[in-house]
DNA sequence: TAGATTGTTAATCGATTAACAATC
DNA sequence: TAGATTGTTAATCGATTAACAATC
């Protein structure tokens, strides 16, 4: 999946994301009271090029004008009814170990868009729980309530050794989205949106480079 | 910075990336007492192709044998040395809220050639502190600590808002290498390194692709 | 020999960037 | 008019994949 269609358009996924990076940008901005913007401004907020912002507009078909640039008021909007979903989308956390714990904090509350609705752990200590109100399932239950639930999309983050098998069973209980921050990679229907972030290899390209510009000094 | 040498040759960023994924690969492989591997069961591990992964030993300069593919040991051993720095790398963590500290618990004791040495938080109930034996600084003094404890990669989880004066700071300091976790992009010199995760982008990429998959039926 | 695999070049694919006409 | 900007096509760049000779 490297593109989609919208408005009969064929639009990469990557300009997907820098929407949404631009949405938010153009966010911050209504705060201060700017009403327009032009490219170049967008493309200093976040890091790409005007050029790149231009084209991304144009892809959805997004016009400026030559004296004031962008009315960003209609800008998110129109990238907020691509992007959005208007019933939001619940999400599932599985393994509530540190990282898991860390990532609900991160979104509790910030995005109405992106529900938790529900967590999941095989430790028994923590079934039968809640974590800032919301229940911790066990593993068996999966199916169950993932249907209940309607949940969409799972942030895995159980050891990695268990990540093939839970991503397994999460494809069967018909989950439409993964996000693997486990180091285990793993395999989903062409259906299934999946993005794998593996720190421990980040790590180690970073380590890598710091070591390569120290030996060309 | 889209391409390395090694060896005289041109290696793009993201075999390095790979041979990190193989090398984790490999070492569950040798525990399990395998001694050779054919390319495509190494693409099968982790998700790549075997092409991919002949191309990418092809450009280290690593060969196998066609009877029994290539030789994991001495693989391991080639990746080791392009990727490891003898002495380790220092890391610290700037911001020890919960993404903080679970990406702490995350790294500590795993990998020994990465260390994380330091963090910093400008909560003064923190600072002074000690988390997991390491010390937590003020960030006033992340100057005289990167030096003094010779700290080559950042680990950047301070709150967006914070996140490009920090991101001056640690360059200004030295800092070789930062893995920004927030959600504010920002810029740095060319010979450093950067890698950007933003968990809000991926989760509003994901939900868009829920969303297309669900129109199109 | 037939079959499987490696190593490598050439072709393809996709995304970014350069160039530039049109407009205010 | 000169200068700045948008919108868009064409060129470039980089990475992946296809194709295939060579080998065991």
């Amino acid at each position: 999946m490297a593109k989609v269609k919208i408005h009969s358009k064929e639009i990469p996924v990557k300009t997907i994301g820098r929407l949404s990076q631009y949405r938010r940008a153009l966010l911050i901005c209504t705060l201060k009271g700017k009403t327009h913007i032009f490219s170049h401004e967008i493309a200093a907020i976040q890091h790409v090029t005007a050029v790149q912002v231009r084209r991304d507009l144009m892809l959805i078909g997004f016009n400026g004008s030559l004296k004031q640039g962008y009315n960003i008021r209609n800008l998110i909007d129109v990238i907020s009814e691509i992007l959005d979903y208007e019933e939001g989308v619940n999400v599932a956390i599985f393994g509530l170990g540190n990282f898991g714990r860390a990532l609900f904090n991160y979104f509790y509350g910030k995005r109405s868009q992106l529900r938790i609705v529900a967590t999941f752990d095989s430790n028994t200590e923590k079934i039968g729980t809640e974590y800032n109100k919301v229940y911790c399932y066990s593993p068996y239950r999966v199916e169950e309530i993932v249907k209940k639930k309607n949940i969409k999309i799972a942030i895995l983050t159980v050891p990695p050794k268990r990540a093939l098998e839970v991503a397994k069973k999460l494809v069967d209980a018909g989950i439409k989205g993964i996000l693997n921050y486990t180091s285990t990679p793993i395999d989903v229907p062409d259906d299934v949106f999946l993005d794998e972030y593996d720190m421990i290899t980040t790590m180690e390209k970073a380590a890598f480079f710091v070591k390569m510009n120290e030996l060309k000094l």
